[in-house]
Order: structure tokens, then sequence, then C-alpha cells
DNA sequence: CTTCCGGCGAGACGCACCGTCTTGTCAGCC
DNA sequence: GGCTGACAAGACGGTGCGTCTCGCCGGAAG
């Protein structure tokens, strides 16, 4: 009995070819903006790639799986291009309002970008139905986006701008919850109208001040 | 030509047999619970009910759509078990907070029974990457919910508990979506002390008063 | 530089389910 | 009581699944 691995005889990562790899990426994005999530096949990813559909399932265990991967390849090319810190620190100039409406603005434009709006709305959709999936979309996707709202918020309690005992972690979910059900279920149509009035919502309530 | 069809020589619904429409919404309800929504099968579902393929075919386009009817027949059913107007009218004692809360927490026990949960994530999975599938969810199954939501605003602003320029459907996604996102998402925990706490933003905001 | 091991592209395989179609039966309006 | 069409059952070709087998070839080790 030797080295026993999780899955017999693993493959060598040593040897694996980065040129499969990137061709799978690509044509798994590829496919999901084209065709949709449902249509997006193993097979078609294979074929489109110029690849045997053994390399897909050597490296990755689901469709979600491949598309996941994909698309966190996509996120940090993307990131990268951009230029560090550009997106992905929320503004402090001192007035808490302005800055989240301000990147919600931004998120509102991203939302209605199709390259980034196909796969994030499959794997949502894959983790709604498959929890193990569902989690990790949270926790590679969502999570570190919500952190940057987290260190937001408990800036402006330093600042006295928001009560010290409000769970910055449920306050955040004022703003993005709606935004996300909006976009996810179709509830409401989005606009900067629309997140503008939420963070006016959040930050005062709707009781009389 | 004689009357034109929107599918051709459409069925006799008078002929249709009750019988086995019943059978199809149990079949289906049971195994989605059982099996999970992507092992529920068109055929799996005509075998467990005892019923004839076509016959599933000839009244229903999609699994989405045969779900979505016997889902919403359990709903009709269970509104019916329940006795009318029970808990499909938000309670008005004045309190607006108190009536949210109470509310919220037997819509976190609603979430939590399998019966329930199974059948309306897997719509809500379909809806999210099938926007047709998403409107008519949203439309016959979440919408009437949030109608009553934005009622019991309209009525606390006519009682000065609510501003009066605050917008009513926009004001019940700071406490509903964050739910919905939480569960359909797993974005984190749901309990009463949760959604107690969102009602608390929701109406006071997180800026100090 | 040579050897060799294992990932590679290609595609055949059996299986499950799809959506359509066929058959004979039987239930319900006329 | 007769006709019509929905019904249960299941055959059918098509498609994607996940596994497998085949040579090929490219990178790590010697």
């Amino acid at each position: 009995m030797a080295t026993q691995n999780p899955k017999q005889t693993a493959p060598d990562t040593a040897r694996r070819s980065e040129r499969s790899r990137r061709a799978i990426y690509e044509a798994a994005l590829d496919l999901v903006v084209e065709a949709g999530y449902p249509k997006t096949t193993i097979e078609g990813i294979a074929a489109r790639a110029g690849v045997g559909k053994q390399t897909i399932y050597r490296w990755w265990s689901s469709k979600a799986e491949v598309l996941m991967e994909a698309f966190l390849d996509l996120s940090e090319q993307a990131a990268r291009e951009a230029g560090p810190e550009k997106v992905y620190v929320i503004p402090d100039t001192g007035d808490l309002a302005a800055d989240l409406k301000a990147v919600l603005r931004l998120t509102v434009d991203q939302l209605k970008d199709p390259r980034f709006e196909a796969p994030s709305r499959a794997l949502a959709a894959e983790g709604v139905v498959d929890e193990k999936v569902g989690r990790a979309f949270v926790a590679k996707l969502l999570e570190p986006s919500l952190q940057l709202y987290v260190d937001r918020v408990r800036a402006a309690q330093e600042a006295g701008q928001v009560r010290p005992e409000i769970d910055p972690r449920i306050a955040l979910e004022l703003w993005v919850s709606p935004l996300a059900q909006r976009w996810l279920q179709y509830t409401g149509p989005i606009s900067y109208d629309y997140t503008d009035t939420l963070v006016d919502y959040a930050l005062h309530g709707i009781a009389p001040r």
C-alpha cells in the first residue's frame, strides 16, 4: 500500500498542460455567455477548447467546478488589468453615504456586463441547489467583496457615522441583499436611483427620525 | 383553416384526467424532496405517478413548469388547511416592529421545512438561470407575499410610524432580501435574532439617531 | 542527449434521459 | 350507446454523461 491518495493515483500537476487549462477556461466562459449554462456541456467545452474530455475530468469534478475556476481566473485577470486597488477597495472620503453610493453604482454597471453576468448567474444558480457549490461560491467570490463593506462600515463607526452597536456584517446586507435579489430573481429593476435610495434607507431607517 | 391554436391541436381540457394531474404533482414534489431537483426527471415523475410520459408533455412544457404548478397547488392546499387569513395577512397591532418580527419568525420556520424548502429552492435556482421561469416564480409565488408587506408599511405610514416619502416596495426589501439571500446563497445563518435585528436596522437605520 | 512516464487529443462505449411517436384501451361528453 | 381524444405503456433516435482505450508527444530525471 503506497501513499494513499484521495482519488486513486492523483494526476501529476508538474506535467499539467498550461495551454489546455487556459483553453478550457476560455471555452467554458465563452459557451456560458453564448449558449447559456444549461446548454454548456463538458463535451462542448472539450470540443471548443480542442481538448480531450478526459483532460477535463482529470482536473475537475463537475461543470460547476470548471466554471468556478474559469471565472475566478477571469476576475483575477480583470483585477490585474484594472491595476491594483482600483475598484477593489471602497473609497473613504469621510462621507459614508456618498462612498457606498459610488461603489454600488459601479456594481450596477458590472451586473449588466454580459461577460460577467452569465457566469456568475450560472454559478449562483448552481449554488442555490447544490450547497457545496453554494458555499464555495460565497467563500471565493462573494465574501471577499463583502469584507470590504465590513471594513468601510467599521471605519464609519470609528468616525461616529454609524452607531457602535451595529453589526457591520448585517448592516451591509441592507444594501447588498436587495440589489442581489433584484438582480438574481428579477424582482425589480436595477438603477442608480434604486441603489442610492437603498443607501439612504439603510443609513437612516424608514421610521420618523 | 379552423381556429388557430397556439400549439397545434391544443388538448381538450374537458377530458383531462384529474387523477393523473394530482399524481404528477405528488410525484414531482416527492422526487424533488427525496432525490433533489437535478435528479428529478420527467421519466422519473411519470414512472412514480404511474402515468405515461406523453401525459406530462401534453400539459406542461418543462420540468420547471410541472414543479411550479405542483408547488403552487401545495401552497394553496396548505393555505386552505391553515384556515383562511392565518399567516397570509400580516398582523397590525399598531406596533410595526413587533408585527414584522412576528411574521419573519414564521418565515424562518417555513424556510427550514424540507417539504417547502426543496421545491422552492429548485424553482428559485431555475429562475436565476432562466428568466422566463424567474419572472413566473416572482409573479406567482413571491410577489403576492411581498404585497402584504407593502400594505402593512402603508398602514404604518398612515399611522405615522413610517416616513411618508418612503417607498414601501423598497422598504420591504430591507428585511426580506437579506433573509432571502442568506437562505438562497448560504451567506449566513438564519435565526430569530437575525431577523429581529434586521427589523430594527431597517426601521431606525445604522446612522446615529 | 536519451529514456521514460504520464498527461495529452481523439473518440468508442454503455447508460440515462430527452422529446416524439405509436399502439391499444378506456373514460366522458354528445 | 357511439365517437373522440386523453390515457398508460413503451419503442425510438438523439445527445450528453462519465469511463475507457489508443497512440502520441513533451517535460522531468538520469
